[in-house]
RNA sequence: GGGCCUGUGGGUUAGCCUGGCAUACUUGUGGCUUUGGGAGCCAUUGACCCCGGUUCGAAUCCGGGCAGGCCCA
């Protein structure tokens, strides 16, 4: 596995890893083995933890959405169109209105919002899913990054006023800073242009993570709507001097493209490498036995696993009867986070060995001191691999002076703000404009395209 | 929408032009060995996308279908 080469590489990772199984007969819909999927549902109860303590409710709502909801609102209908699966037949019936499968849950959501919300008393409401939904990608695709079936969290809000739901914004971007931070990811908080934001939103603000390719991976959005949804969905709320208004809405979701980039910044040539936070198994112990003296080798590991375990900590003693190094490899492929090796040298020293998958750096603790000294490493590991993520993620803003000789990463140039400057320059360049810095950014210059005095910088890069 | 290419054991792949019962690696299984601090050895299971045609004989040539990929609009 060469990381160099990193298209062919995430695949391998993703093999290797045992993360995803991608024979499965539909392009684009993966089945999630054991061990993806529990890095994912570690991921997920990060987002739970957040949003509930934030005052969201979990809810779900049903996968179908009658197409007269779906068709609401104009500029949302137009922008899935081309990607929405459709159920059209019930058994030997043609269905009188057609069911869209959800690429998302607006449509289904908003109608029972209407229903639900009545006065300024119910306000704000906040809620959240986390479901599949489905968009029928014709590009490539690939394990967790493009994706038919999408596993998708998504929180929806209403609020009084246009303010309180910038409030939520920023709420939402404290959540999302959380999350990402115990998965050791960096990335970019980039308002969209108007012509790509999300379809019928007042604004949208893209989560942008640099893959080693230079390539940037949206791996979620924060959306203002105002009341651009309100307004076809009938959302509104009596306030307290008795008139009648629409809401305004917030919504925040993130993707299983989080597990994607996990696997891209942070693998390496051996395989994937887990942030503790999220691995199935934060360490993994094995036994070097010795000549006459495997029993009391396995006692010690056993005593080990159990010590660990009872600490909290999500371990894994592997007593299968290969080689060691053998083993090593094969946690390695899965990211372990630490590797614990107790043998005859140990105990009679009183220590335990252990490897960190992060660096490869190799060690030896006191053995009735375990559980703070992996708690310790495990710390250290997080830290350090959310520096080099940051660090690369930095390194990768190039700034540019002209629109020839580009390089592989995200460029960073003034722009005055025009449509039509953006799109002259995403024409000549072929990169994306992924928009402007959110909150906001110093940049004093001029506009790459027509040369006009901008406070305003603008990012753009290729796509995965 | 138009053009080009590809479908071979669970995975990766050779063979295809020039038709003669399929190569290698990996995985799986079994045995032996090793008593282990970075991947032991041997054996073995397992495949030519589907339908039709040409032919004594088709993975190979031809037609159609299905699936996937690439390029252009």
């Amino acid at each position: 596995m060469d990381k160099k080469d990193y298209a062919e590489w995430y695949l391998e990772a993703v093999e290797a890893a045992g993360l995803s199984d991608k024979r499965y007969p539909i392009k684009g819909m993966n089945v999630w083995t054991p061990y993806g999927w529990k890095i994912m549902s570690l991921i997920d109860a990060g987002t739970r933890a957040e949003m509930d303590a934030t005052g969201h409710d979990e809810v779900r709502f049903p996968l179908l959405i009658p197409e007269t909801e779906f068709k609401k609102e104009a500029d949302h209908i137009k922008g899935f169109d081309s990607e929405v699966y459709w159920v059209t037949h019930a058994g030997e019936n043609e269905l009188d209105v057609r069911l869209v499968v959800r690429p998302t849950s607006e449509t289904a959501m908003y109608p029972m919002f209407s229903l639900w919300v009545r006065s300024h008393q119910d306000l704000p409401l906040k809620v959240y899913q986390i479901v599949n939904t489905f968009r029928y990608e014709t590009k490539q695709t690939r394990p967790f990054i493009r994706v038919r079936e999408i596993h998708f969290f998504e929180a929806h809000t209403c609020h009084a006023d246009e303010e309180d739901a910038q409030r939520q914004i920023e709420e939402d971007l404290g959540i999302l800073e959380r999350v990402m931070r115990r998965l050791c990811l960096p990335y970019h908080l980039l308002k969209r242009t108007d012509w790509d934001k999300f379809p019928g939103a007042h604004y949208t603000v893209g989560i942008d993570t640099v893959m080693p390719n230079g390539r940037t991976l949206q791996l979620g959005s924060v959306h203002h709507y105002r009341d651009n949804f309100s307004i076809p969905y009938d959302i509104t709320y009596e306030g307290a001097d008795g008139k009648h208004r629409h809401v305004h809405q917030t919504t925040y979701g993130m993707s299983e493209r989080l597990l994607g980039a996990i696997v891209s910044v942070h693998g390496d040539d051996s395989g994937i490498v887990l942030p503790p936070a999220v691995a199935p198994f934060q360490a993994v112990i094995v036994p070097i036995p010795k000549k006459g003296g495997a029993d009391e080798v396995m006692d010690a590991a056993l005593g080990l696993e159990a010590v660990l375990r009872e600490a909290g900590i999500r371990v894994k003693l592997d007593a299968r009867d290969e080689r060691p190094g053998n083993k090593y490899y094969y946690w390695e492929a899965r990211g372990v986070p630490i590797r614990l090796e107790i043998g005859a040298r140990d105990i009679e020293n009183g220590v335990v060995t252990f490897a960190r998958r992060d660096t490869g750096e190799k060690g030896t603790m006191a053995a009735d001191s375990v559980v703070g000294g992996v708690e310790l490493l495990m710390e250290a590991i997080s830290e350090s691999m959310r520096e080099k993520a940051w660090e690369f993620q930095r390194a990768s803003v190039v700034d540019i002076a002209d629109m020839g000789d580009l390089p592989e990463s995200i460029v960073r140039f003034g722009w005055c703000g025009s449509e039509g400057c953006g799109l002259e320059f995403e024409e000549t360049t072929e990169l994306k404009m992924l928009g402007t810095p959110y909150p906001g950014e110093e940049y004093d210059g001029k506009c790459l395209v027509c040369g006009k005095p901008t406070k305003t910088a603008a990012y753009a890069a290729r796509t995965m």
